[in-house]
DNA sequence: AATGAATGAGCCTTCATTCAT
DNA sequence: AATGAATGAAGGCTCATTCAT
């Protein structure tokens, strides 16, 4: 064990802490709530070692949400990217994992940064677009598509429908990182994804 | 024209100077990212003039959500209170009535903001909740209730369902109040309000 | 009665309104502790007005100040510029007379202000020197002066004894003028004077 | 010499500097005088330091005056707790060293600071009271008792009277801490001292 | 003459950023 | 590399002063 290397994994923990912590404090209390104090406590560093690691609280902001979307969200996209089988198995399948995702990690605190600093962060609102919500809006549009070809599916816009099967992963995020809304709101995750899948695939099905 | 009335319409317009200065810059800042400063500058006044209609930034903000939602909300709401005939009818024509509201007012600001400093003024938050989303939620509800009564709609969970008729509708007031979202993602609001009535009406509505 | 006299009465009696006023808020805060806008209330007039009797907030504690040590100190010192009888005497009504002054009007606050406000008004504070403080000074030497040379009072140095006199009632006026100090300190108007004739008078006469 | 020693040493003059510019400036300007940027340029450092070591201006206020009253009354008055001798021998040595600390420290600028301050600081006033105030009345309430109890000096009320001792210091302090007004008075802090004592001394002591 | 709404300079306070150790 | 004390620009708020009515 080489002091660089040590140095290194040193290197990169702290690094590590100090992500985690601004990912923490950022999603408590958005980007201009959020002191550089807090953050260097809360990663257990001084201050000023917060700037041996970034340039600025901006620069910090970006790291944080880019590096979080990359561990998170891309794998999880490209779990769908190639799929087979019955396409209404596919939108189960989907519902429940993204559900499952949304509910039980904290990625749904990115809708709400990203919506809350986007005129801040133009780049960065356009970077989420781009890696997330277009991954996103494209899997459920080709799904749509291929329900439709396979002739199990109404004719219906492809894309649009697409958006409105999105809806309420987005309502689910937000509402969930948000407690002063969802305190006397009473949704309960599961029960609204199930009631999503069962509305949403019986408007996609043709009827018999 | 009495001095009165006269003097009276000069502070009105005065005050509703402000309010529409400080709409427009929380709304493209937040709350923190606004200065008092530009809001005066905005609303063609000085800096200290705004503490004569306001207590502090935060009391205005708070006006500013409060009277907005009052003049648009409310009246929006109580319009749905009492209806009669088929409830699909119901469906489209609240989908288009509340599509177009938010597509031509600045309504969609709202739920942004609300969600972005909720952690900072949780009252705030729990006045949008009860005022707004409870109330549109309590129309879908009920809305739904009388479909399933009338025999016309699956037996689904009413509440549940509510919010998943209301989540594209909560989609399209955020993306279209962001630019550096919506810019290349291609959401038509007309074509976006469409697939959502035809795919959820459809989801509700029995096989026969 | 013309409209002339009547506007000049008008004119002296809100001008006095307004000193009035003054005296009481500039007394019961201090001068920057007073807001003009308490003023104006106070007096019945719009702050706009105040202006058109005084230049500026200093001119007005200038003028307040002046005034009413105009209308209460000096006429009170004339009254012992020429006295007979022995000089005992003297003191005693000395004592009692500007005891019950202190007591009954509200002069007392006037030390209070001058004293604080000396650095931002050192032309005010030598006026009360001169006008005020030096007269007593000289009134209660020359009654000792008188009481050596009549043989009551024992020799003993007339300017320094004089202000020792003086010193009960300069700590009278400050604390009766300090709630915050006199309500734990148990200082009796009444018995502090009566404390200080007897101490004083028995120290400055002859032992037989 | 540790770095520890020496960084403390650094952190402890920095505050002391602090605390002296703000005695300085509080005492030349008042409360509300004082601008933090002046006490801040005297003390050397920068406006934002002064925040490292205190919460407001009020608190550096009060931390000003509690750390010198502590410095300074407490020791003097814990001097006189426990006395022997003849009574009048304790007067003359009390006057003494009370007249020399208040001629040479600058213990007197706080009879003057705490009355201007004390409707916007009461408990700071209540302090003072407490702290200095009647433990000064309370000495010189027991020596008087004392002199009684021992046959030395007549039967007067010993708190009224202690009072009456205290008045010359009162006005010494205020006097010289006020060039406005000691300017043109002529008092000379030693022959005042020396006044005092002489008159108030025989003022107490049985004629025989 | 009187009003009181409007002004804007001034000051306290916060906090991202720097830098000597 | 790490620290954390120090910095100073920025912004919310107050209030003496002005001025159109």
């Amino acid at each position: 064990m080489s002091t660089i290397l040590k140095e290194a994994g040193d290197k990169v923990s702290r690094q590590a802490a100090i992500l985690e912590a601004g990912f923490e404090i950022f999603s408590e209390k958005g980007f201009s709530g959020t002191r550089l104090d807090d953050v260097a406590r809360r990663a257990g560093v001084a201050k000023g070692t917060l700037y041996l690691y970034f340039d600025s609280k901006e620069e910090l902001f970006k790291k944080v949400v880019e590096q979080t979307l990359i561990l998170n969200i891309k794998p999880m996209m490209e779990h769908f990217e190639n799929f087979e089988g019955p396409t209404s198995q596919f939108l189960d399948q989907a519902f429940v994992m993204i559900g499952e995702r949304l509910i039980k990690s904290r990625l749904g605190v990115f809708p709400k940064i990203i919506l809350a600093e986007a005129a801040k962060f133009p780049d960065l609102a356009a970077y989420y677009r781009d890696e997330v919500i277009l991954r996103i809006q494209g899997f459920f549009t080709r799904v749509i598509e291929r329900g439709i070809a396979r002739g199990e599916f109404r004719k219906v816009d492809p894309e649009s429908s697409a958006r409105i099967l999105m809806s309420p992963f987005l309502m689910l995020a937000l509402v969930s990182q948000t407690p002063e809304i969802s305190k006397g709101l009473g949704l309960d995750p599961e029960k609204h994804i199930s009631a999503a899948r069962d509305l949403l695939e019986n408007g996609l099905l043709k009827k018999d």
